[in-house]
DNA sequence: CAGGATCCCTAAGGATACTG
DNA sequence: CAGTATCCTTAGGGATCCTG
C-alpha cells in the first residue's frame, strides 16, 4: 500500500502534519446530496428546481446543500432572467467546483464496478474512447497501489 | 461540462438507466469515518487499535465502520496471532478496496487544494515525481471538464 | 488487545404548508 | 419557479462500562 517515507514513516508521529484533507472534505461536502447536487452540476444542470427533482431529495434539503455548495466555493450564483418573468438565480460550477470531478467520477467508477453493474461508461468526447479516473505521476507513469506513496514538503 | 450522449441527451429521460452508482457508493460508504478508515488501510495499518486510534473515532464506531467495509468486500478478516497472545483478526485491503483508491486520494488532493493547504504530496515511489488523481481515456488523452461525456453500452 | 452494549446528541432528510 | 418554516425520523458518533 501507501508508503509513508522520510519524517512520516511512523504513522503515530504525524501530529505536525495537521488535519487531514480528506477529513475537511468530508466535513464541508460529505453527503450524499452534496455528491449528486455535483454530479448534476456536471451534467450541466443549472436551475433549482432541476437540480432538487434531478436528485430526488426535497426542496429544503437541495437549497440546504446548494448554499454549502455556494459558500465553499464550488458554485457560483448568477442572476438570469426569463421574458415575463421576475429575476432568479442558477447555479454554475466554479473552477474549484470543477476540480471537484475526480471526485465524483471517482465514486461513479467503483460503483459502477463494484456494486452497480451499470451500462453508463464516462467517455472522452474527443476520440469517442471510454474515460476512467487513474492515478498519475507527473513523469507520466500510472501509479499502482504499491508504489504510491506520502511525502511532506516544506514551507507553501 | 459533461455532455449526455445519444438517448441520455435528456436528462428527465433517464428512468431507463437506473440508479446512479455514485448513489449507491455513497450510500454504502459515504461517512467521513469510512474514508478515513480506508486512508489509514491504504497506509498500511491493520490492526483494529491502530484504525481507531489513528483515525480519531471510538472503538464502536470504528468497529461498525469496519465491519461495513468488510461486508461490502473492501476489506477482509485475517486471522493472526502474536506469541502467547490469543488469535485475533486483522484487516487488509481487497482488490476492491484498492480499486477504491481514486476516491480518497481524489478527495485528498481537492482538499489540499482548496482548503486546507496541506504540505503533503501523493508521490509515485517509482521515480519519485508528485502524483495525481486525473480523469484519462483509453487513448491516453487526459480529458478536460468539456470533453467529459456520459455514453450508455449495450448488454453489460 | 478486540470488541459489544447502552444512553445521549446532532446533522441530514422527508413531508407538508406557506411566500414572493 | 425558487425558495423558507415546521415537525418528525433516522443514522452516525461520543462517552462509558463490560467481556473474552
Amino acid at each position: 500500500m501507501t508508503v509513508l517515507q522520510g519524517p512520516l514513516a511512523d504513522r503515530d508521529a504525524w501530529s505536525a502534519v495537521g488535519q487531514c484533507p480528506i477529513e475537511k472534505t468530508m466535513s464541508l461536502l460529505g453527503t450524499k446530496t452534496t455528491m449528486l447536487l455535483m454530479r448534476e452540476a456536471f451534467y450541466g444542470t443549472t436551475r433549482f428546481e432541476d437540480f432538487w427533482r434531478r436528485v430526488g431529495v426535497t426542496k429544503a434539503a437541495a437549497a440546504a446543500r446548494l448554499s454549502e455548495l455556494v459558500d465553499a466555493g464550488l458554485l457560483e450564483r448568477r442572476p438570469y432572467q426569463e421574458p415575463g418573468q421576475r429575476r432568479r438565480d442558477e447555479y454554475v460550477l466554479t473552477d474549484a467546483g470543477r476540480d471537484f470531478m475526480p471526485v465524483v467520477w471517482a465514486m461513479f467508477e467503483w460503483g459502477r464496478r463494484h456494486v452497480d453493474d451499470s451500462r453508463l461508461r464516462l467517455t472522452h468526447l474527443g476520440c469517442g474512447e471510454e474515460a476512467t479516473v487513474e492515478i498519475r505521476c507527473a513523469a507520466g507513469h500510472e501509479v499502482p497501489a504499491d508504489e504510491l506513496g506520502m511525502r511532506l514538503v516544506r514551507g507553501r
